[in-house]
DNA sequence: TCCTTTATGTCAGGACTTTGACATTAAGGG
DNA sequence: CCCTTAATGTCAAAGTCCTGACATAAAGGA
């Protein structure tokens, strides 16, 4: 048996629930449900929201982009997309004419579902965003994505 | 067929990609890939390396108290607990002498593993604490507990 | 005591996501 | 032209996570 070798944790903390990636797991978590919750009485699941709201913004994206825009793999947007197209909320060309992603567009309906979930969404960040100072605002959104781009995000 | 109706975004943003729920995905993203990067090096998921920080800090929490403290369900941490018994990392009492709850413990495999899994979390948690001026790691903390409380995290 | 409430562990089923792999397609360099 | 590289879509298998449900057990009040 070996002696335990404490390690030293990257700012001061009496233990894990005050580490940045703790407090920063928790505060995703927190969204991710309050976004499940509302987003359920859509018939809508936050992968297939967060990808119409990439599609209504940039028309034509494909499976893969789609796939980054949302942080997922392409395995995993491949399904939603294919719930999405089910559900006739989506639609994408049978065949690609140029390469070989296929570009996906808003059908009338998802539009119209995408409009009444945002409401919803919208709420909930307004809710959350209001928890914060709003002159840290500004600071904190750099600082989500400075941790990200360090992290290669 | 209806109109589109706009609805104000939480804060000034020219995308989705803008907002603050986005931001703190793709940082916690990118923080969830990192980890799951190193720690598959030691053998461990994110939720078992949790689950056995939880453990080190507080012995004799039960599946639904570290099911709180990782942010999973009581059904999930049961699976988590399940794979880290079988591998010998921790042990639980084959029934409560109390209550209902089944207090865990690490064994000393478990915290052999934990200890080596620890350095390389460490180092990711703090080349992203890095990236952040140390004057707003204080405010950063703050305001992602803010909005995790706004959302009932 | 009895009942209600709350919390826990567990099972079953399904949904989601991932890793690994393969074939197709476009672009660039030799 | 041919080859390599990179990117894409897709399939298969596994793991992870969730919702819904049920039974058990402690605590509190009528």
């Amino acid at each position: 048996m070996e002696d335990r070798k404490p390690v030293d944790p990257p700012h001061p903390a009496r233990d894990v629930t005050e580490h940045v990636g703790y407090r920063l797991k928790r505060a995703a978590a927190a969204l991710r449900g309050a976004m499940d919750k509302a987003l359920r009485e859509h018939g809508l699941t936050v992968p297939q929201y967060a990808c119409l709201e990439l599609l209504d913004q940039q028309p034509g994206l494909s499976n893969a982009e789609l796939a980054r825009g949302a942080f997922v793999t392409r395995q995993s947007m491949n399904v939603v997309l294919r719930g999405l197209q089910d559900a006739d909320l989506i639609f994408r060309p049978a065949s690609a004419d140029h390469g070989r992603a296929l570009p996906a567009h808003l059908t009338a309906e998802g539009r119209s579902r995408l409009d009444a979930a945002r409401s919803a969404v919208y709420a909930i960040e307004r809710h959350m965003v209001d928890a914060v100072p709003q002159r840290r605002l500004a600071a904190l959104l750099t600082d989500l994505d400075r941790m990200a781009e360090a992290l290669g995000g």
